[in-house]
RNA sequence: GGGCCCAUAGCUUAGCUUGGUGGAGCGCUUGGCUGAUAACCAGGAGGUCAUGAGUUCAAAUCUCAUUGGGCCCA
């Protein structure tokens, strides 16, 4: 890998590869040093105070977890956006960063520290201690996350985070909670979820995450006599302790079924499963479909209930046609299938397992029996029964338990929801107010997933979050309490608000009295989803409706929102839901969705495959602003990969490139004593210039208020290569000669401007390009920081010009080709170079393309009689022909040969480090052509290389040089 | 198993909305320039536009299916 050094950076040092390397990290540094120094950030944030205003909410992220390379990404794509609005005079509100601080991660973490087996422990303990030790976990990598987000310059006011744990924030939960509750929108109810009985306690899905393993299992094919028929169905199943909750049958209407004749009995069985469970076995009778059993009744295997509205035939689309018999048995108690399965059908689930696993003493069978216990216990009885068709070893991944590794059950469970099932039509109304970036995930996978919209489960049986406001007394009575004063007043007590905490167990040690019956109240022994807290972000950080009111009210929707793909079914989907629900209106109006990070091969980062990237390394190698330019240039609203190398072969190169032709201004305009002054640009290269730059301020500006970040930058990294590639190289004599301050002044506005367009990108590399301008501002009013400048307005641009230079380059670049297969190199001077061609403009663009071909004569002519001697190309689309005279005369030759000892005497000038402004003693001598060329062109070698006086002598210390077969030289320097 | 997204040169990508000869940058290679010098410019090689079908006079672009990858849900 190459390195990459900068004398702008390095200022000269002799630097070795790795310190190299760190170049953009030192000097992001050097600036983040320069912004603290001067209180930067903080005038950033308070410019704008009598300008329009702009909202924003900020994605509370946990601290308790450590930062990723994928939070960066999100972290960058919100500080250009957030940054662009100040720039461009907007005042953001508000401007605070925010922390989620409840939920189960913390809990687990703490529970792992204290090495804490499960909740019975943890109620031993004393929920007080337990709760304090959350508190304090925390904020474990709040110090990292904060370092991250400075080194990135992810600006926002730290020292006034919303904390989703502080009472104020939990106050407006609380109201939130109350305003569903009032709307009938919050009630208790049953659900279906993941359990583990040794435990007893439910699991969250981040927790069964951590527990599935890959295991080799019995499954079992039970035949299921039908009433009204001399046959059987075969279900199939790998849980045979919820054969005696059995309730339905699922199969699918939409397939046919087989009916069986095997060892003197008929049994059903889905025809596309028939091969697979019968083998060779059996023989087909007839096929019926699906649908003509729905309906049918059956007779159970271990009767529970005398219903008649049970133990019948349904559909289910979940049944599979990939395993089992195409029949699934359904007990509502233990799947979510299942349990939907039974509420469709009206029946209340039968649920025959208490909650430490073991069957209830009501049961008629197994009581008492764990549940693992009975599976070998019915194994046994149904084989007695000889309804056991046959087992089969499966293996499948199942969840276990994290804690201590018992197989997880689906189970029954009391919960309150959110009733979003009843406000689908809302919840879609609504979005259709919001312009999702990209679109497709308006009316896809948040539009999708608001049809389907399942009720919320928000109560967990837990310890460290916002309790559930919830009173009930024996009599039934039941009261959700909205704010502290009303708590305060429930409990008919002289308490401080302030000093009121209301998390467990604190909130219980109030007493509650029913107003209705004057009984006790007792609160529901629930903490609330910690999704629910940060959905709640958009109110609860301004402590709704307690406090700001109106500003809240104001700012609704705000006008961004950003996190990644991941925050659909999260954050995006809570905010929604609850300001759908309580104020019928978005949470935000503009959201940009980001894909995630994948390492360089494209394959998901993970710690556990040791491929995560860790932000602080990235930055130490690459600098924040290469990375975030990396990023701003990805389509990052898709999966895309990161590597060190990807970023340094792209964004660092651009940043490389920048900085080199500040450093080519910066190192002549010192010389020169440049100060900016207003003045009348005539030279097309400069007025090229400029309308490069104002056109790109022009882009950048329309695609920034579009969200458009890819296409804003893309066009300022143009902007930079066109300026180096094409602007600095043909304008270099400039600097030289006279004339020079226009040049200067179209140089300094370039990277000023440049400097302006690119803080909302890469904030340290614009503030350095910014502060060394400064030093040349001359007439222009520069601030004392490029974050309290303003944003560059657009100006008008000339489309005109920018297109003939286009036309020009294209002519260049066909000249240089017939060079290159002529094989005559550019140093070498040329007779005559012509452009055939109509257009009249050209030959305004006379000086570029003859400086630019290195020819003596440059005719622009419509017609050519003679092509004699001429070798030639096209350009522009064929619209313009160039043709060259290669043939080197003598004159030409030696003139050729004058340029090859400038270039020698300019490389020793350079090698001995000499100023660019100290005059030299040249002694030279060299082959016959060399000595020729001295004598012709002597005053033109002198005048190019400062050289006062020549000696034709060979030194012995001197350098010796080859330039092609014939001629060799040596040159030897003094400095005078 | 379901939903959504993605696939263009070795890599990063433009073009796809509205069909008409696929363009860049990096890398490779060959040259060249330069008081920006560990930077810079140019020429060249490199594409079954993932695969297969369909619509059409014409498909990278529109439709369907398949394969591979990613995410979410089950």
């Amino acid at each position: 890998m190459k390195n990459i050094c900068l004398k702008s950076i390095c200022e000269g040092d002799m630097m070795n590869e790795k310190e190299s390397r760190n170049s953009i990290w030192n000097l992001e540094k050097e600036i983040d040093r320069f912004w603290k120094e001067n209180n930067i950030i903080k005038k950033y944030m308070e410019r704008n105070s009598t300008g329009p205003e702009w909202f924003f909410t900020e994605g509370p992220p946990t601290a308790n977890g450590l930062p990723h390379i994928g939070h960066v990404l999100t972290r960058a794509i919100k500080d250009a956006v957030i940054r662009y609005q100040v720039l461009s005079g907007r005042k953001v509100i508000p401007f605070i960063a925010g922390w989620d601080c409840h939920g189960l991660p913390v809990e687990v973490e703490v529970e792992k520290e204290l090495k804490l087996k499960d909740k019975k422990e943890i109620d031993g303990m004393g929920i007080d201690k337990f709760n304090n030790y959350c508190k304090l976990n925390v904020y474990k990598y709040k110090k990292i996350w904060e370092e991250m987000s400075n080194d990135l310059a992810y600006w926002l006011d730290y020292e006034n985070a919303y904390t989703t744990m502080s009472p104020q924030y939990v106050e407006s939960v609380w109201w939130a909670l109350k305003e569903l509750h009032n709307k009938g929108l919050l009630e208790e109810g049953y659900r279906v979820g993941p359990y583990c009985p040794r435990c007893q306690t439910t699991l969250s899905s981040h927790e069964v995450a951590q527990g599935y393993k890959e295991v080799e299992e019995q499954s079992i094919y039970v035949k299921m006599r039908l009433q009204d028929e001399d046959s059987y169905l075969l279900i199939w199943t790998t849980t045979p302790w919820t054969l005696p909750s059995n309730m339905f049958i699922a199969i699918r209407e939409d397939e046919e079924y087989s009916l069986m004749e095997f060892e003197n009995e008929h049994i059903y069985v889905a025809t596309k499963r028939k091969e697979a469970v019968f083998g060779i076995n059996g023989k087909e009778i007839r096929k019926i479909r699906g649908r003509d059993l729905i309906g049918k009744k059956y007779v159970p295997l271990y009767p529970a209930s005398t219903s008649e509205k049970i133990y019948y035939f349904v559909h289910g689309d979940f049944v599979s046609m990939a395993d089992g018999s195409g029949a699934v048995h359904i007990a509502p108690a233990f799947g979510i299938d299942d349990f939907d399965t039974g509420k469709k059908e009206g029946a209340t689930p039968i649920n025959l397992i208490s909650t430490s696993g073991k069957f209830t003493e009501e049961s008629h069978y197994f009581a008492g029996k764990y549940f693992l216990t009975a599976n070998k216990l019915i194994f046994e009885d149904l084989r007695d029964r000889s309804v056991l068709f046959k087992t089969e070893q499966i293996k499948h991944t199942y969840p276990f338990c994290w804690r201590c590794n018992t197989p997880l059950i689906y189970y029954l469970q009391k919960s309150w929801f959110v009733k979003t099932s009843t406000r689908r039509e809302l919840l879609l109304k609504i979005n259709n107010g919001i312009n999702w970036i990209p679109d497709n995930i308006k009316e896809g996978r948040f539009g999708n997933f608001l049809i389907e919209a399942k009720d919320w489960a928000v109560s967990r049986s837990r310890y460290w979050g916002t309790p559930l406001p919830v009173w009930r007394c024996k009599n039934n009575h039941e009261i959700c309490i909205g704010s502290f004063d009303e708590l305060i007043s429930y409990s008919g007590m002289d308490i401080d608000k302030a000093m009121i905490d209301p998390h467990r167990p604190y909130v219980d040690d109030l007493k509650v009295t029913c107003r209705q019956c004057g009984d006790a109240m007792v609160r529901e022994p629930y903490v609330i989803d910690c999704w629910f807290d940060s959905g709640s972000a958009p109110f609860a950080q301004f402590h709704y409706p307690f406090d700001n009111r109106e500003l809240f009210e104001r700012i609704t929707p705000v006008n961004f929102a950003s996190e990644a793909i991941d925050q659909t079914r999260g954050w995006f989907y809570s905010m929604h839901t609850i300001s759908s629900l309580i104020f019928e209106k978005p949470a935000y109006s503009n959201v940009i969705v980001l894909g995630h990070i994948l390492d360089k091969e494209g394959k998901k980062l993970s710690k556990s495959k040791g491929n995560a990237i860790e932000p602080s390394a990235a930055f130490h190698a690459l600098g924040a602003d290469s990375i975030r330019l990396y990023f701003y240039s990805t389509k990052y609203t898709l999966s895309s990969r990161f590597s060190e190398e990807l970023v340094r072969d792209s964004s660092v190169k651009v940043i490389m490139l920048l900085l080199n032709s500040l450093n080519f201004f910066k190192s002549n305009a010192e010389l020169d004593h440049f100060q900016f002054k207003n003045e009348n640009l005539e030279n097309i290269m400069d007025l090229w210039l400029i309308s490069m730059v104002n056109k790109t301020v022009k882009d950048v500006k329309e695609n920034m208020e579009k969200f458009e970040l890819k296409k804003a930058i893309e066009s300022i990294v143009r902007l930079i290569e066109s300026c180096s590639n094409w602007y600095i190289r043909r304008s270099r004599d400039r600097f030289w000669g006279g004339g020079k301050n226009n040049a200067y002044s179209a140089l300094f506005m370039m990277l000023y401007s440049s400097s302006l367009m690119l803080a909302p990108f890469t904030p340290h590399i614009a503030e350095h390009l910014y502060q060394q301008m400064k030093r040349f501002a001359g007439t222009v009013d520069m601030k004392e920081s490029v974050m309290v400048d303003d944003y560059p307005s657009i100006k008008e641009h000339n489309e005109e010009i920018l297109f003939r230079m286009d036309m020009v380059m294209g002519i260049c670049e066909a000249g240089r080709k017939i060079r290159q297969d002529n094989k005559v190199k550019l140093r070498q001077p040329v007779k005559e170079v012509v452009v055939l061609s109509t257009i009249p403009w050209l030959h305004e663009f006379r000086d570029i393309i003859t400086d630019e071909l290195n020819c003596k004569v440059l005719r622009i002519t419509d017609k050519l009689d003679d092509r004699a001697g001429y070798a030639s190309g096209k350009a522009g689309n064929d619209m313009v022909e160039v043709l060259m005279d290669v043939n080197i005369t003598d004159e030409l030759y030696l003139e050729g040969i004058s340029r090859e000892i400038i270039r020698r005497i300019q490389i020793t000038r350079k090698e001995l480090d000499l100023p660019y402004d100290k005059k030299i003693s040249l002694y030279i001598d060299g082959s016959e052509d060399v000595r020729r060329s001295l004598t012709l062109y002597q005053k033109n070698i002198m005048n190019e290389t400062l050289v006062e006086s020549v000696q034709i002598e060979r030194k012995e210390e001197g350098k010796d040089w080859k330039i092609d077969e014939e001629n060799v030289l040596t040159i030897f320097i003094r400095a005078q």
